[in-house]
DNA sequence: CCTTGTGTTCTCCG
DNA sequence: CCGGAGAACACAAG
């Protein structure tokens, strides 16, 4: 479940990758994943140049040189952006990964698989895949006016200027709601899933179940001190691979190592020792510490 | 039937 | 009965 931390990670990733190079060829393989006109798709990409990738909470778009067109990209629950180089002209690399006889799995990384419904080619050979599983993904493109439409839905973006106390506090001023259904609004708070929900809950203290106008101020610096250490921590370690998620490289984050409530279900409670509970709350699996959270 | 991000639809309350 | 907020549903597929 791509969040925050992980389309971060895959923004600065294929910003070293694929900025500047000429798209030679795009295939398309799942047009339902194409939201926009699919020849127009394939029109306006092929003989591009990706310029600037952006990221707006969950989702990414993507500037073009020679169109005023801007990419849509959503990753949703089980979305990948796998990026390869192009095959070697001189021979040796693939030895050499015989030789090493190390685990990673080449078979699943031979792209395109089943799962790769959009790719795209470069002038240097290399390629950048669009995996998706369970298909919720999709790109589009569109024009300005539609891109301000899209982007003005989003609520304070994390870790910019905009993310302070008093505007997370004002965010959260006159909603009625639980404070897990709130993080998880991208209208209120941009870019906070499922995993990271828990996880600064966890991490202030606060129940998930809460009503937000019950909540004390210190209580809500807590969460939004949470918001912040943990989310910067989590693009620190490229993010967390519960189980779909992949970098730019098809490598695994490694924030699952940090994960303190979300997976944990009847283990003990870092902080207290308690057993981990999991109920549904927001219409989704909520996990966190009956002691250490009030 | 479980899983989840988001857009859409339904329901409820003042 | 209206508006808006919040809750529930739809979507896909392993």
């Amino acid at each position: 479940m791509p969040e925050l931390p992980e389309v971060e990670t895959i923004r600065q990733d294929l910003s070293e990758k694929i900025i500047g190079k000429k798209i030679t060829g795009v295939t398309v393989t799942k047009p339902r994943l194409v939201k926009s006109g699919l020849n127009n798709f394939i029109q306006i990409l092929t003989g591009n140049t990706f310029k600037k990738i952006n990221r707006r909470g969950k989702l990414v778009y993507v500037e073009l040189k020679k169109s005023d067109l801007v990419l849509l990209i959503h990753l949703k629950m089980t979305g990948q952006l796998i990026y390869q180089k192009g095959p070697r002209r001189q021979g040796g690399v693939s030895k050499i990964i015989a030789a090493g006889g190390h685990s990673f799995k080449s078979m699943e990384w031979d792209l395109p698989n089943k799962y790769s419904h959009i790719y795209f080619s470069f002038q240097d050979n290399s390629r950048l895949f669009f995996n998706d599983l369970r298909t919720f993904g999709y790109m589009k493109l569109v024009d300005e006016k539609e891109l301000k439409q899209v982007l003005n839905k989003f609520g304070i973006e994390p870790l910019t200027p905009d993310f302070t106390l008093k505007n997370f506090a004002q965010a959260l001023k006159h909603r009625k709601t639980n404070i897990k259904a709130l993080l998880l609004n991208q209208q209120i708070i941009a870019g906070i899933g499922n995993i990271y929900a828990d996880e600064i809950c966890h991490y202030a203290g606060v129940l998930p179940s809460r009503r937000t106008p019950d909540l004390t101020i210190a209580e809500i610096k807590k969460l939004w001190q949470g918001s912040s250490l943990i989310l910067k921590k989590a693009i620190k370690e490229r993010g967390t691979t519960f189980n779909n998620y992949r970098d730019a490289d098809g490598k695994k984050g490694n924030f699952i190592k940090f994960l303190k409530v979300f997976g944990r279900k009847g283990e003990a409670c870092g902080k207290c020792g308690e057993k981990i509970k999991k109920i549904r709350l927001a219409g989704r699996g909520t996990h966190f510490c009956e002691m250490c959270q009030h």
